[in-house]
DNA sequence: ATTGATGCAAATGATTTGCACCGTG
DNA sequence: CACGGTGCAAATCATTTGCATCAAT
């Protein structure tokens, strides 16, 4: 059985075709793709799949914590399989959404995490400007 | 002339009560308050203001960096008038909006834009778990 | 066989837009 | 007076929901 069938499985979720469309591509791209996008790569391979379904899924997949959402103040939400905390920074020129692998983000959590006394499950670190490639 | 007036001036907007009454609605609150949350606020004293000059005018604000928008994944913006970069806190259980003073967004910011060849004008992070109150 | 997943279409909720009218500079 | 701002209602866009059908365990 495939790689991610099993992964599916590990959280008690029914192996759909869908479900493995979805996840894969989530998985084999860096453009942090919207809904919306998703459901256009699939329309290749996936054509009678639905857009409902496409919200259906991220949102199983997001309280599974199998994705995680992103908002960079587009109106809309983007999905990124990368599930660890990791910035992100959306460049104002081409809209893309770049990962910045740094370990930072979680060390700051637990700095501010001690002087607020709020507990910290969680972060997002969102950077804008302009990416390599549009300056 | 009224202080807020100035501002507005300074920025080569005209000014007007509705403009005066929002902006005057974000500088004295720490609720960091949707564009539906302002409206409300406004019923009292600006019975007869519009949704959609609400809107209208946190565009212009926004624009004009008045007012920085937020998006912590609850599926609408909120709008904070304190415009410098800074930490937001979303409690999971209470739903509300914490300010984290602390100076290490801008930093790190600044080493991330070292490695990554980004060039970074603002950054926005968002801690998630659980206030004080709640725990 | 049961239970949950899918697809469709309709509903919702946030935000935007068009346009006539009004107020500020 | 001119031009931008406002209010209303309608339009749009992202996302959700209801429900009948379908598929995985």
């Amino acid at each position: 059985m495939n790689e991610l069938a099993s992964i599916l499985k590990t959280h008690n979720l029914k192996v759909t075709p869908q479900r493995l469309a979805i996840y894969s591509i989530l998985l084999n791209t860096k453009e942090h793709p919207s809904a919306e996008a998703i459901y256009q790569s699939l329309s290749l391979d996936h054509p009678n799949i639905s857009l409902a379904t496409v919200y259906k899924t991220l949102d199983t997949f997001k309280i599974n914590n199998l994705v995680q959402e992103l908002n960079v103040g587009e109106g809309n939400f983007r999905y990124d399989a990368n599930i660890l905390d990791h910035t992100h920074a959306f460049c104002n020129s081409c809209r893309k959404v770049i990962d910045i692998d740094e370990s930072i983000s979680p060390e700051i959590t637990k700095q501010l995490c001690n002087d607020s006394g709020f507990k910290v499950t969680s972060s997002k670190v969102y950077l804008f400007g302009t990416c390599k490639d549009c300056q």
